[in-house]
DNA sequence: ATGGAGATGCTCT
DNA sequence: GAGCATCTCCATA
């Protein structure tokens, strides 16, 4: 495997480019291409993630616990969580070590391994998915990438490369969060047909009896 | 394009 | 037991 005769990877971020606030460090992240086994994606949709007892919407808003130990560790680390039952979803984490807070890799464009991605997302199925929605979606991106749960805690420095920037940074609130949307911590880079579609958080509806 | 329902299991209260 | 940092499929337009 390799990038070919132009790198779009180029030199890797050091450490202390995740030693910083999440929503200074997201819109940076723009661009930049996450190398994992044989596929590297390029990024063009992130969500940032603050700190315990000021972003509601953290999973480190209430403390560390055993799920969200890896946020609480050094920067440049992959967070790697499962939800839905179903879904796995990747972070950097960010900030000094003792500092819960991260990134959410949302949506990308695969430059390496494609191959490989496609068939990871197309699964046993024999339908394709096409090459828009390999990694279009915070889960998508994760299967396409094979972080599993075996991947939580990895550190990723020497793996997320400068890549080339992007036509521009838009930002705007995160999607599918109850508490907290009102934080434009959602950026996505202008154009890209690999930003996910928004989906704002549907509130549950108690029934009464 | 937009919207709803259901799937499915882990984490924390 | 409640609530998920979601996705796919099906419906309507």
């Amino acid at each position: 495997m390799g990038f070919g005769l132009l790198s779009p990877g180029g030199e890797p971020l050091p450490r202390s480019f995740f030693d910083r606030p999440s929503e200074q460090v997201a819109p940076d992240l723009l661009g930049r291409v996450v190398v994992h086994g044989s596929v590297a994606v390029r990024l063009t949709e992130v969500e940032a993630y603050g700190v315990p007892g000021e972003d509601p919407a953290s999973h480190t808003y209430r403390g560390e616990t055993p799920r969200n130990s890896v946020m609480f560790g050094p920067p440049g680390h992959l967070y790697v969580y499962f939800t839905y039952g179903m879904h796995f979803c990747a972070n950097l984490v960010c900030r000094p070590e003792g500092v819960g807070s991260g990134i959410l890799l949302r949506g990308g464009e695969i430059v390496d391994g494609i191959e490989v991605a496609r068939a990871r997302r197309s699964g046993d199925s024999a339908r394709a998915v096409g090459d828009r929605d390999l990694a279009r979606g915070p889960a998508r991106l994760a299967v396409a990438m094979g972080f599993l749960r075996e991947h939580n805690g990895a550190d990723m420095v020497g793996r997320v490369l400068a890549g080339a920037p992007v036509a521009g940074v838009s930002a705007g609130p995160r999607t599918g969060v109850a508490a907290g949307a009102e934080r434009p911590w959602r950026f996505w880079a202008e154009g890209e047909p690999t930003v996910s579609p928004y989906r704002k958080h549907v509130p549950k509806v108690r029934v009464a009896r």
